[in-house]
DNA sequence: CGAAAAGTTGATGGCTTTCAAGTCGTGTGG
DNA sequence: CCACACGACTTGAAAGCCATCAACTTTTCG
């Protein structure tokens, strides 16, 4: 496992990001860590990087912070802004979701990750849920502001058909949704999605029977139609 | 205070969503609550709308559930899917700020929301963080899935002169972004950002001094054209 | 002062929406 | 059983909004 900064460097060659200075940043943070002494960051540099080894949780002492995803061609998403009272990297994964640049000169509380064993389950399973939500949000927000509407439908039948795999055996989905209701999901109208099911329908990337199941013949094709390879 | 119900039918007439049968399901799972025996709502039912207390917490058995925000206009947004094993209805405001509804026949648990007085600060603080997300990247969805560019581009200045409210007495609100980063958080090009920017400041909506300090004469105008009037 | 980065503005094109007919599918009633 | 009606879906044509491409201007900083 490479570092954070170089995890970065690598996998986002073309990224619009951050570039410029690098972002020794995090390594010092990281060793410098867990008591109550604010660590200050300057302006525009990195924190931790998507897929970084989520280690630690932040807090905002004062300054500002942008979390933000960026796909394999550099389209940028920003997910959360975020200011003086805010936290992020609370994450239940092993790795962070996005990554997380200083928009001005911050100062951050760093701590470790909090362990749930001592909590009630309840309270840790609600804590799980809301986690799971702010990634999946994350993720959306990804779909919304910079997919196109063939890579959102695209997107959209890969994760139902994901959400799918191991309930049905075989590769068949139910798509329990109108076409407003898609739509209305993926932010676009209902003929563009119809014309964009058309489309796959025609290239042969989805097979429909019986007017609400589908399945798709080549998972392959259509990963590199969702802009997400 | 009227009903969820009521409250739904009220606020949003011309709204896209469910619109036909009514939802009488809400008050019924209400008053049946915190058992751990999982109730039936039948297909396309409301469970609950937007700005109904939120009293209660749902598990969902199996099935499937949108939640939905809707515009003024009707314009309607989806903002989270769910299937077996998710929870929603997870907030620490009193009122939901979505509506929920079934896409499919859905069993689900109710229980009331947990109390965090016996819970560590810690963890109480984290999740109130956490809930705190997921309404932002719900209104998040709302502006990149459903608003034009002059629209993205009013909500998130509004959207930042209310988070230095308080902090500073005068109105001067600082845009520490650059163009890129403020296209990025809301999809958008750079130029877009920019042309937006300058019709703003073209009809007096906006004032600039400074470069990356701005203030805003008339909010109700501003409010206006955010697409949340 | 000069160069580079950030921002603005204009012209053009394309993707998605809008508007408008269609077709298909399902449930009802004759 | 079939005709009909209604809603969901599909398809086509045209318009509009935003992206793209291309200068140009302004700001920043050595």
């Amino acid at each position: 496992m490479p570092t954070a900064i170089l995890a970065h460097a690598e996998s986002r060659p073309g990224g619009t990001s951050t570039g410029k200075g690098a972002s020794l940043q995090q390594i010092n943070i990281s060793h410098e860590s867990t008591d109550s002494t604010p660590v200050t960051v300057r302006e525009h540099e990195l924190v931790f990087a998507e897929g970084d080894a989520a280690h630690q949780r932040y807090d905002i002492v004062d300054g500002a912070v942008m979390l933000f995803r960026v796909l394999p061609d550099g389209r940028r998403q920003l997910v959360e802004l975020l200011g003086p009272g805010d936290m992020f990297g609370l994450t239940c994964a092993s790795e962070y979701d996005c990554s997380a640049e200083t928009l001005v000169a911050t100062r951050l509380r760093v701590s470790h990750r909090l362990d749930c064993s001592q909590v009630p389950a309840a309270i840790c399973r609600m804590c799980g849920q809301l986690q799971k939500k702010v990634a999946e949000l994350h993720e959306h927000s990804v779909v919304l502001g910079r997919k196109s509407a063939m890579e959102k439908v695209v997107s959209f039948l890969l994760r139902l058909a994901s959400m799918d795999t191991g309930r049905r055996a075989n590769g068949h989905v139910r798509l329990a949704m109108t076409r407003q209701e898609m739509a209305d999901y993926l932010g676009l109208t209902i003929e563009t999605v119809s014309r964009s099911l058309s489309e796959l329908r025609r290239r042969g990337l989805i097979v429909f029977e019986k007017a609400d199941w589908f399945h798709i013949p080549d998972a392959e094709a259509m990963e590199s139609l969702s802009g997400d390879r």
